[in-house]
DNA sequence: GACTTTAAATACCAAGCGGTATCAAAGTCA
DNA sequence: TGACTTTGATACCGCTTGGTATTTAAAGTC
């Protein structure tokens, strides 16, 4: 297989390599790593990144889209299951919850890539446009579930969804500060109290 | 006056005025501008700064605490005040989104820090080391009014100032990526209803 | 008024960065 | 096979940075 493949295939196995590198090497050692870093731990030359990305903003936007289509995918797939609301929201937060335990330091990089973002225009738009595709999701599948949730346009599913993103980031921040300071039951705690407030659950 | 200060005098003047310049251009350009800038923005050349200051990581832990000592001062003029719970939550609340919403630039210079603090050990203890006494201050003022509240036990005064804290910082976070996805009531919205499902107010 | 201390200016450095120009080797296709 | 393309290695460039060594000049001291 190695060696016999086409150019098209090799390059985007190299591409492919390059953004594993770059995840593992920006995790590591934060977005001030430099690209030939990311190219050695790849095995290439920093030429091989340039020639795969247009610069080092380019490599971490995509970095970034992969990211979020990870969690995105996570979201759907709990909340696609049959499973009572209840139990998607407590199923959501210990995925999440677990997830940060296990890899603390590709959070951080989220939280140092927010911050580039708000900085860069350029960058920040494209954050923001993928942010709020997020958010759309969980919106509409929160609308979609409106009338088993009772909610009955008391609190809109956008608002909703913010608040309920609102609550893991800010979790999530907390618990990169100092992790003693909560535990893992934590978020679910916060999302079903809060959620129970407004009458669902 | 001027002209008229003792050599302490002076230097003390100096290092205020180093600090204010380092606040405005750290929050300006991010944790990423040089001390030159810093120095310049003050009228100071950069040996100011290596006279009052050990080296750029002091300088930072300078104005962090400087800033997290005037959160504290915030919230216990709030908590302090004789207005009943609901009314001290939902104004201190608006002054923190009033505070986002008017130095958002420097908001953004406390999530570089806290990413900063995340990857430096020195720095991190530290960081953690304030955090957990804002923590550990919320914390004696909640459990202060635990019989006011109704609280009887059923959730500690730290996890329910560590839930707070998260509260605020996601909201923050969020009105950071996006501030058309949050509005002003928000924040109060999500304390308000987790803390009545509590029990509280 | 000579002597000491020290705040702050100046000049300097070694290291590191992103990015570009160039080029060799290999793939593609006629 | 031979002309053409393209991947990715190499070398290089301009620039910036935090930090340090040295100097200057003003303030403090006796």
């Amino acid at each position: 297989m190695a060696g016999r493949l086409s150019r098209d295939e090799k390059k985007a196995r190299t591409k492919e390599q390059l953004l594993a590198a770059a995840e593992s090497v920006f995790a590591r050692r934060g977005l001030a790593a430099s690209l030939d870093e990311v190219a050695e731990e790849a095995g290439f030359s920093k030429g091989a990144v340039y020639s795969n990305f247009a610069g080092k903003e380019d490599l971490v936007l995509a970095l970034l889209e992969r990211h979020m289509d990870e969690r995105l995918a996570d979201l759907r797939r709990v909340l696609a299951s049959d499973l009572p609301v209840k139990a998607q929201v407590v199923e959501a937060s210990r995925g999440f919850v677990a997830l940060l335990e296990a890899e603390r330091r590709r959070s951080l990089l989220f939280v140092e890539l927010l911050a580039a973002a708000a900085r860069d225009p350029s960058l920040g738009a494209r954050f923001a446009a993928r942010y709020r595709a997020l958010l759309g999701e969980l919106a509409a599948l929160i609308e979609a579930q409106a009338q088993t949730l009772g909610l009955q346009g008391r609190v809109g599913g956008t608002r909703l969804a913010a608040a309920v993103l609102a609550m893991a980031h800010g979790f999530a921040l907390q618990k990169l500060i100092d992790p003693a300071t909560v535990d893992d039951a934590m978020l679910e705690d916060m999302l079903l109290g809060y959620l129970s407030s407004l009458g669902v659950l």
